[in-house]
DNA sequence: ATAATGCATAGTAAATTAGTTGGAATTGAA
DNA sequence: TTCAATTCCAACTAATTTACTATGCATTAT
């Protein structure tokens, strides 16, 4: 289990929006030369992070993204789930064709499931004002 | 973060072996039958798990792999590291070049750090037996 | 008007994951 | 003593995902 570029960048990202909360939209193009992230590509981020209400947008000139509530109340986990969707260990779902041996009753599934919902748990427990 | 085949498999691997511990090796074959993975890419799996010791072999006719050790004193933590690596979300390591700032002092590290013990003690909090 | 921005989408390149192939070494059983 | 069942090993290929680029339109402060 590692983590991919875009929960890396958009960490990083929303740090930088941390750091300037309160004092107006930081453009992507800042934010992309601060931490040295292509700036096409950090765009997309800021695309999935707006999406997931995470961050709003400023259109036009001297526009750019601020963090949609205080540092305090946006968690490491909402960010990684907008970014990397959320955690997905299951080894069948209950629907599908499964290969783990039955369903509904799957005994590994469950097990699975627990340990997602203990990450999420993990990382939604620190906020982005810890960063 | 999403869990690979091979972590996948190897569970469900390991589940087998479980299954018929202390009855005799299982050979590959068998378990690929059983759970419908490709045997010669299980055969790489379990290679994995060898080198990590948590099963033995034993070659030749008749031969197969069973658990090194009893059930409940196999984790999935530890499974899951042996095929899949650790955990790895930081965004620099100290040594190599960063790009989140400075390096030993770096918050987001240790709060990344942080998150990857916990994942790995939630996953060593759960043996093999309970599958 | 214009330059600085966000927004949208399609394309390409790089890396990783998943799986295949071919064969050598070992060993129990006929 | 041969044969078939097996682990072991390494290289190759295919498929998928990730990371990034390219292009151009839409919006807005100056």
């Amino acid at each position: 289990m590692k983590l991919s570029t875009k929960g890396r960048y958009g960490l990083m990202a929303m740090e930088v929006l941390k750091d300037s909360y309160g004092k107006g939209p930081v453009s992507v193009n800042t934010v992309a030369n601060e931490k040295n992230i292509s700036e096409a590509y950090l765009e997309q981020l800021f695309s999935l992070l707006k999406k997931n209400g995470l961050v709003t947008s400023i259109r036009g000139a001297q526009g750019g993204y601020e963090l949609s509530r205080n540092p305090d109340e946006i968690t490491i986990g909402e960010i990684l789930v907008s970014l990397e969707g959320q955690t997905e260990l299951a080894c069948c779902d209950g629907t599908t064709e499964v290969n783990c041996g039955d369903a509904s009753s799957c005994r590994m599934k469950h097990i699975l499931n627990r340990i997602e919902n203990g990450i999420f748990e993990l990382t939604d427990s620190i906020k982005l004002s810890e960063l």
